[in-house]
DNA sequence: CTGAAAGCGCTTACAG
DNA sequence: CTGAAAGCGCTTACAG
């Protein structure tokens, strides 16, 4: 009942057996690092030997099958995220690798259908899922948190679940801008938030409160550069003028910037100054050259790399780890000598 | 012999039957579309139901170990990879799940080991090999080129190969660039290239020679922004100054035009105008808004997924399809009025 | 240090 | 339209 197609190229562990005359078993134990050492040499040579010469890689679905651990991590992202996301899909991809580990990735895409996607992720029984999405798409974790399989969550503080998490402390972090600006001598601050309701958003405006002064407009972005680029517009033509924009995204804060110089042509940080969030790639180049506030996102992946090494050992565990922020001082804004 | 872990307590095919009072064949029966109408509409709404109450969700490890087949399009990327890749990436996980399949992404990251990435690679026996890099790292798609797994090179013509391709005349493309300079009155080309030795940058070149004109400068740039901005600065700090820069990326161009605008104050396009090769979404930002040569990647992606269905049916067919460029004219170009 | 048997959760012919 | 048996390529106890 051999099938006759490409599978079937592949040899299998009797094959080796037969080659390297020894038990399947064996063969078994020689690609299994659980029996380093515990193999006789001479056998371990006579396998390897005859592995080579046939081609030998053993099957990892057969693998999985048995041991109940398939050594694949899911990631599922956000669909439509910015640079900033695409980023950090790249890199945890690299470390899963890197830990002798595979990832299958999935976009939550709504035009699929959630309960697809679920339902896809599940199918390949993964020995975790990590789920990571920007503010606007974080309603897609909600589609995972009762999953049976363990979760983490990155980059988004989640309440009421029992899914392990890693973020970064954004309230601090937005303090330390409202600190920042205020030392520096900014005095009319227009401030585009992301989702209004969110506690990052009320942190920057009661640390403000504290030096006794709100921001002169607060108006809620999409995250994107075109939603920066028309609020700095509708900032810039009311009766006031801001002399800072803080931006909950470095997207929105590129998006600022140019209506800022290009539409108004005015200067920047000398007529208005700019402060963005995420540390986005592209807010280096010079062209920008955005201060921002710069998550750890190294440390937080090799952070989710080791919970997901803890919850293999203990899937039931909950796991939370808060990183802090930097603020990333670039030329956008003007620093007052003290 | 039952494990006591997590994925046990996924339900299998075994219960639901129990549950629906059926054999677990059946079951079987009504989760593959093969059999769709060809089970009592009956059984299978008893089926669905019972398999709903458990939760139960095919096993897709077994399933595939027995098919032969994993459903499984494992992505390769080149390391390091600029915006322009990262993109390419998520549009293709987004395809390969909506095409019903699972997408497992590798970094081709030499510091992993090559060998051990193509193990990776192969381990899960997946039903088809995309692989993708930039110029500079096509070399590791040597590395896949005799795989016993059907494989597709995304974004390269590669020639001595059996594999399946997918990819852009850029021939054409750097012609159409060729014709557009001199049409517009540009006379003293400076080129970034890529790889020197590439056809693409003969083509260039000749075209450029069939006016009887030669670019004053052809110096080779690594694809990187900060590239573009050294190379820039040697450029524009020799005697002769280029009227207009080509470069064989876009984030080289962008790395020009940094120089050029922030460096040395001159205006883009009055002073120096510059083109690009991509259409990397930063490009599309005002503050760049360069001019430059777009791959129709959304087509040679669906084109892909087609590829992908063809070698499913005959792995062993090589399907090579090239596709045209467009050039995208903004604002860092004079366009001579004729 | 090595092996024979059973099983992981499915599907694939073969019957009826 | 439905079912009993064998098998996909491995690993996991259990022996020796």
């Amino acid at each position: 009942m051999k099938k006759n197609n490409i599978q079937s190229t592949f040899p299998t562990l009797k094959d080796v057996a037969k080659c390297a005359d020894v038990s399947p078993i064996t063969v078994s134990r020689v690609f299994n690092p659980k029996w380093e050492g515990k193999v006789k040499q001479s056998t371990v040579d006579k396998v390897l030997n005859a592995a080579k010469e046939l081609g030998y890689n053993p099957n990892g679905i057969a693998r999985s099958l048995n041991s109940q651990k398939t050594n694949i991590i899911a990631v599922v992202m956000g669909v439509e995220t910015g640079h900033f996301y695409k980023q950090i899909l790249l890199k945890l991809i690299n470390k899963i690798q890197a830990s002798g580990r595979q990832a299958l990735v999935f976009i939550a895409d709504p035009t699929i259908g959630m309960e697809k996607v679920v339902d896809q992720v599940n199918q390949y029984r993964v020995d975790s899922i990590i789920v990571t999405a920007p503010a606007t798409k974080s309603s897609i974790m909600n589609y995972f948190t009762n999953s049976k399989i363990p979760l983490i969550i990155f980059n988004r503080e989640i309440i009421n679940s029992n899914a392990s998490a890693v973020w970064t402390n954004t309230l601090k972090a937005v303090n330390n801008v409202a600190d920042f600006l205020v030392n520096n001598g900014y005095k009319n601050i227009g401030f585009i938030s992301g989702k209004l309701e969110s506690k990052r958003n009320k942190s920057f405006i009661q640390k403000l409160e504290e030096y006794n002064m709100k921001p002169i407009y607060i108006i809620e972005g999409e995250y994107t550069y075109e939603s920066g680029y028309k609020i700095a517009i509708k900032m810039l033509t009311a009766n006031k003028k801001p002399d800072v924009i803080f931006c909950g995204g470095d997207n929105m804060a590129m998006g600022v910037m140019d209506a800022v110089r290009l539409k108004f042509g005015l200067n920047v940080p000398n007529d208005i100054a700019v402060v963005g969030f995420d540390d986005n790639p592209v807010s280096s180049l010079q062209s920008y050259d955005l201060t921002t506030v710069k998550q750890p996102i190294d440390e937080m992946i090799d952070c989710t790399i080791d919970i997901i090494e803890e919850l293999l050992e203990n899937p039931n565990k909950q796991i939370l780890r808060e990183f802090d922020t930097e603020l990333i001082i670039r030329s956008t804004v003007k620093i007052s000598k003290k």
